[in-house]
DNA sequence: CGTCGCCTTGAGTGTTTTCAACTTTGGTGG
DNA sequence: CCACCAAAGTTGAAAACACTCAAGGCGACG
């Protein structure tokens, strides 16, 4: 687990990092009273301030927490003997993300922090220690681990049996809707992630993501700068889900 | 939920039924001391005697419970608004599903047996009273709970980054090792799942998973006879996978 | 201002799908 | 017991979709 970046903290992020702290506490998708938010966050012990391309866990290393978004984006992946890898999911802020070491010793899986990211970590064991005490909690945690199938179901659905186009716009939908909620433009964001990386998730090649996004455009659906997108035809991504 | 085949049991069903849970008890992948898996199994309360194509539960069931396979297979599907369905995992004897419904109040899934299958029912709540009383029976519950996430990102992999060949040889190897673990013989047994239920599950149609089989006997691999499949290069197969 | 990484675009190839016909099997009723 | 029917499985040919390989453009960064 990397842990270098903790240590090289500069002191513009830190003090960003504080101030953000203080105002909005943890930021959790958990549905609780002020005070039992504010016990959850006395068993923050670790944050960690990753840079692009930094892992906040590996394949092999020790599960034995769940981790917490605070900002940027962090993506799950399967690195394969082959080199190749496949990504399994992305996570924004106030999403969590490990659940997948639940009962193994160990991650099967890796993440990596897609752009500057600030993630904190909550230890499986104090988090079981408040299951007593914060009403509500373990059936917040069932909720989002029963969350995580629906998204993996989800995913195999989409990789299954649908077509590189409906995937692409199941992926678009899929940020825009998470964005929407944290209160951002549901409309227009930035694709945090590189165009290998949406490939690598959806099953598609790099190439192949490259011309679904002309494409998309072509057709009046989106505009695409870079990584910036506008979405302009939300019924018509729709539609091509639902095809 | 389908109760129907509870009520309909045939004498020589039921006979075999309570013979079988007399001698092995629950049908459990759990590893405990016999007085707790008794008490495990006093938690049970409801059986379910499934013909093919009958639903242990359909989406938009209530999600309570979890449930063991104590002979037969069930397949876990979700349906789709466009009439196809995407196959989620075949469980077989020994094996637990049901857990995506954690935290939430409805399955967002299906569950069909493939062939005559005998279910029990372990209902949530009852399950967490026992979380006390039995050492060690969340963590057994969890480690089921993180392996259901391995499975189901391992079949992300394959279906986002494997051809046909080596879906259909690692599905293979994968019935393979789960008998094995059962006791029965890796190298030879029964497809009970038809070849449009195959397909589904691994991303493919029906016709290519027949030309599979057929290249894959030509190649001196297995041999395929209708439902009975012999493997006879257990190499060959799992270079295919690797590959 | 040059280099490197990321992205885009084109051309050709390959795998899998679709559509269609045909075979085999298992069940049902005469 | 046999004939018939529906369901399941197989096979072939053509088409669709996405991939690979290759080249070029754009932007960020030193």
């Amino acid at each position: 687990m990397n842990l270098k970046s903790s240590n090289v903290v500069n002191i513009a992020n830190l003090r960003s990092s504080l101030k953000e702290h203080k105002t909005q506490e943890l930021c959790l998708p958990l549905d609780l009273p002020e005070e039992d938010l504010h016990l959850l966050g006395s068993i923050v012990k670790k944050h960690y301030l990753l840079q692009p391309g930094e892992h906040l866990y590996n394949i092999g290393d020790p599960g034995k927490a769940i981790y917490a978004v605070r900002s940027g984006t962090i993506k799950t992946y399967i690195p394969t003997d082959q080199g190749d890898e496949q990504v399994l999911g992305f996570y924004l802020p106030r999403e969590l993300l490990g659940f997948e070491a639940l009962g193994h010793d160990q991650f099967n899986s890796a993440a990596m922090a897609v752009e500057t990211s600030d993630v904190c970590e909550l230890p499986f064991e104090s988090l079981e220690k408040l299951y007593d005490q914060v009403k509500g909690l373990r059936e917040q945690i069932d909720r989002l681990i029963g969350r995580e199938f629906y998204n993996d179901h989800t995913m195999l659905l989409l990789l299954g049996k649908r077509h590189g186009e409906e995937r692409l716009a199941s992926f678009l939908l899929s940020i825009s809707r998470r964005l929407q909620h944290r209160g951002f433009s549901p409309k227009e964001f930035n694709l945090t992630m590189s165009r290998r990386d949406i490939g690598n998730y959806l099953g598609l090649a790099e190439e192949t993501v490259s011309r679904l996004f002309t494409r998309f455009q072509e057709d009046g659906i989106v505009r695409v700068e870079r990584k910036h997108l506008t979405i302009h035809d939300m019924d018509k991504l729709q539609d091509l889900v639902e095809h």
